[in-house]
DNA sequence: AGGAGTTTGTGAACGAGAGAACAAACTGAG
DNA sequence: CTCAGTTTGTTCTCTCGTTCACAAACTCCT
């Protein structure tokens, strides 16, 4: 039972921290753009926005990429880091649903140059279907599990209207698609194995109302108390 | 020392809490779209996509607004909790940077149905400044202060580039903006008692990213053992 | 009225994550 | 080589969040 080949490095990396590579590895970048060679787990830090001794204990997890008394070289932690996400060569990507927010997802640099390549973009509604965006064009979202197939898609985006989630989903996972993430605001029912991430802004911005309201209310409280 | 009005609660709701109580209004909306009046704590936990018992704890928070051996009236809970949030009246918004993102997010109607209202578009390019957006005409961002005086505007987005964003935030705060959402790639930096939440959506594919890599190299490591 | 059946609200156990603190490991100067 | 100074990797503690489990409180049926 439970045999290992002989490089495993009996990892298991906290959720918690899986969250945070992707910040130091952008912070990595940075630097490396700024032709910094080296930083210290503290410059580091402050990049990413985080605790010293969080990062610290972060790369940890990963192995011993410092040096004691040095730091880190930031192109060898930066590989790392890369690595270990796994973007070291690009994703297949899929969209679904290219209305005003599939529009502005296809358009948008930033994946490609983080390890993502947008290799479909697909729609229900026929009129979208001649349209091309940045470069693909716009496909029946019939042919979602033909177009996984022959890219190896592993990752799918919804961004279609919250009542159509669920279905793109279902037929996402149909189509071996494991990985999915959900701009709708709506709950997506998976099976156990597919992991589904969700960003909603409407949410966020209800998070931020709550503590605006917080602090209103407190300096009028203080305000009364103080009359 | 420590006065308190007689109305206090005393309650501090933890930050998990708050970040999920958005969660549970949209699904009580829902609840109440197909007009169901009452329900259990595991039909909303089901609904919400949480465990019950976590929904149960999270509501006691905010008072005992259930009835044991019944449920929750669905539209006085769904009004208590926008009451908590805050959102039982409109908060007036700006959005920064109104290129690809932007526009996506002035020609979002779902800001509107749940408590936000955009009442200004700001983007530093002239070439901007002629279009109207959804009923909102783009003005130069050196209105900022002005606009966000007039409205009492509480809460801005940026939606600028990641260079520029860092800028933005500081005049959102000279504007006396102490709450904001950032959709550029990049920490901020803001002072004390500024609340800033970010959305990446790079982050968050490099997380799916993540687990895929992790799941295909455990199959591949199972298969490797089993032959 | 009483008892069986539900469902909430919460105390208590458990687990995960954050941060402080420090020994171990390195550099560089003398 | 030795010693002072620096910075990592890790241990320990504390806080926060999740889940279990159950008494309290309610409904409905007889
Ligand atoms: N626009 C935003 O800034 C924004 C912000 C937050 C959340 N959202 C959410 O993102 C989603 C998309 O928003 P939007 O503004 O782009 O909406 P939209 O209506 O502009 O676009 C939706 C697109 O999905 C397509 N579609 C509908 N059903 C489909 C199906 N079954 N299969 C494939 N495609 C289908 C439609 O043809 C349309 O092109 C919505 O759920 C919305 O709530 C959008
Ligand atoms: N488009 C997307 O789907 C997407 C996805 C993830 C992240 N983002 C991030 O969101 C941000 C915006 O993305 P985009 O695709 O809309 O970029 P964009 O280039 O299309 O738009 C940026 C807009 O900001 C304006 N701007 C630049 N500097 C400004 C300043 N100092 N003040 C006010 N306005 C300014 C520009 O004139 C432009 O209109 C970027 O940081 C990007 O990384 C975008």
């Amino acid at each position: 039972m439970t045999a290992r080949t002989s490089n495993d490095t009996a990892r298991d990396i906290p959720e918690a921290t899986v969250a945070r590579l992707p910040i130091y590895l952008r912070a990595l970048i940075t630097l490396a753009e700024d032709s910094i060679e080296t930083c210290s787990s503290e410059e580091l830090a402050t990049a990413a926005g985080v605790n010293s001794a969080k990062l610290r204990k972060d790369l940890s997890y990963l192995g011993s990429y410092g040096t004691r008394g040095v730091g880190y070289d930031v192109e060898y932690l930066r590989y790392q880091i890369a690595r270990e996400i796994g973007v070291t060569q690009d994703w297949p990507v899929v969209i679904v649903g290219i209305g005003n927010l599939g529009h502005a997802l296809a358009n948008y640099s930033g994946f490609r140059s983080r390890g993502f390549r947008v290799v479909a973009l697909l729609d229900a509604d026929p009129d979208r279907h001649d349209e091309v965006v940045a470069g693909v064009d716009v496909r029946p979202f019939d042919e979602l599990e033909e177009i996984a197939a022959e890219h190896g898609v592993a990752i799918g985006v919804i961004a279609t209207p919250a009542l159509a989630a669920q279905d793109v989903a279902d037929r996402m996972v149909t189509a071996g698609i494991a990985s999915i993430l959900n701009f709708a605001p709506t709950v997506l029912s998976v099976p156990d194995g597919v992991d589904v991430r969700k960003v909603d802004l409407s949410i966020e911005l209800q998070i931020l109302a709550f503590h605006v309201q917080r602090k209103t209310a407190a300096s009028a409280l203080a305000q009364e108390n103080s009359a």
